[in-house]
DNA sequence: AGCGTATGGATTGCTCAACAATTCATCAAG
DNA sequence: CTTGATGAATTGTTGAGCAATCCATACGCT
């Protein structure tokens, strides 16, 4: 091992292969406490099985998740930053409940991203990430057929990641996935899951497919809409409650 | 004072006056204590006070700012989510320092955001929200009168935020200041803040009279071919340093 | 019953002190 | 001039503790 890393920067002097392995230093070291306890909240809040409006008081995460309650502390506060999570001063934290505002919101939102993704993203003729489109219409129908509609919920999700995806930018990549855990705050609060995803199974094979074929401007629009009668569908389900 | 909420209740059986007064939760409890911390070293760090690449020991800014350590754990924790600050494993939080390649992707994410923002923005046409962006003009202009080179580039970003602020989208308004907060840390590490900021005061009057005109889709041109010749410019000067 | 007021427990917000693990500079040795 | 040891400084995390706040309950009065 050691004769081996030896090896390597004798042969080369200049230190690229070392260089090559920077990204390493994420391996070796674990991720922090707080990170992960946030990972976890964060998946069970997303995964419904934490119920929007519920309460997370500290001392009980400190005490299932075994650590700290300072450190349960900064992992809520990272998810009070990412509105999974809602702080209410002296009360506590809870799950947050997404109204419709917060619908329209998030809505208006991706409406300019995802289109404006397909129809100018720099990567949008990137086979890759392309590829990730035509892996997530595969996800969903592989759900479908096995009839798991939070599988198909999730690949739903990853469509639209992908979507983001087509622009290239990391930031935007992050942006979009505080949106939608967002999103599936919003799902939670709605029964029916399964007449809401499955309809669109063959809306993202047919965007996808206008992406391979590079009609951008089309696929763009076909977005467009989705997203709008969408929207519309979630709102109207959020009148009756 | 007692007698008054009184006599409100009465007069308003619905509690439509009361839920209007939700909001001033926040004025009665004061910020967190993290909230705080985190508001003051991030503006020492966009302010340029702490210089990019600058370390920021813990101990020192809990007895700088009269907080314990572990709040300033918890502010440091959001910098380092907002990527104003880097954390490096059992080494400590250092102020980043964005490369090229992160110039690249933050204006990958401007290009998609702005343009559609004013193209498709619901307020587009809202008076409230233009005045935002014509306030940001004479400020700007203000400032170059006075020769406030930092306050020509504070303008800007205002204007930037308006534009955005056409959306209509408080999640897309709070994306882009961080993305801005990033810009302003490009920029430190640059000289010449004036030659950059200020051919630009012209080029958001004409944006704006378009915007005021209803001409949304030059508009939206005039602010990509801004944003890819800043772009350009900062990668040239990236280039030699 | 209806309404204002204690009272006490539970929880949050924050601090302080401690300790293992890790990094880094220094310095000695090969 | 690299290798290894030594030690100081800092981070990561814990635990205990305390004031402030909230909430449910009980109490008292009308």
């Amino acid at each position: 091992m050691v004769t081996y890393a030896l090896d390597v920067t004798i042969a080369d002097p200049a230190g690229a292969a070392l260089a090559s392995l920077a990204g390493a230093r994420a391996l070796v070291a674990r991720a922090p406490a707080a990170e992960r306890v946030a990972d976890a909240v964060r998946n069970e809040v997303v995964e419904g099985r934490l119920r929007p409006g519920g309460r997370l008081p500290e001392q009980a995460l400190s005490h299932a998740l075994g650590v700290s309650r300072n450190t349960v502390r900064e992992a809520l506060s990272q998810l009070v930053a990412e509105r999974v999570l809602v702080r209410e001063p002296n009360r506590g934290v809870f799950v947050a409940v997404p109204d419709a505002d917060a619908v329209r919101d998030v809505y208006r939102a991706r409406l300019l991203i995802e289109p404006a993704a397909v129809r100018e993203g720099e990567r949008a003729d990137d086979p890759e990430a392309v590829g990730r489109l035509r892996a997530a219409v595969q996800e969903g129908r592989a759900a479908a057929a096995r009839a798991d509609w939070p599988g198909v919920a999730g690949a739903n999700q990853h469509f639209h990641r992908a979507l983001v995806g087509l622009a290239g930018s990391e930031r935007l990549d992050q942006q979009m996935a505080l949106l939608l855990a967002e999103m599936r705050l919003v799902f939670h609060r709605m029964s029916g899951v399964r007449e809401f995803h499955e309809p669109y199974l063959d809306g993202n094979d047919a965007i996808t497919r206008l992406v391979e074929a590079g009609e951008r401007e089309r696929a763009a629009r076909e977005v467009a809409s989705y997203l709008r009668t969408a929207e519309a569908q979630i709102l109207a389900a959020f009148a009756d409650l």
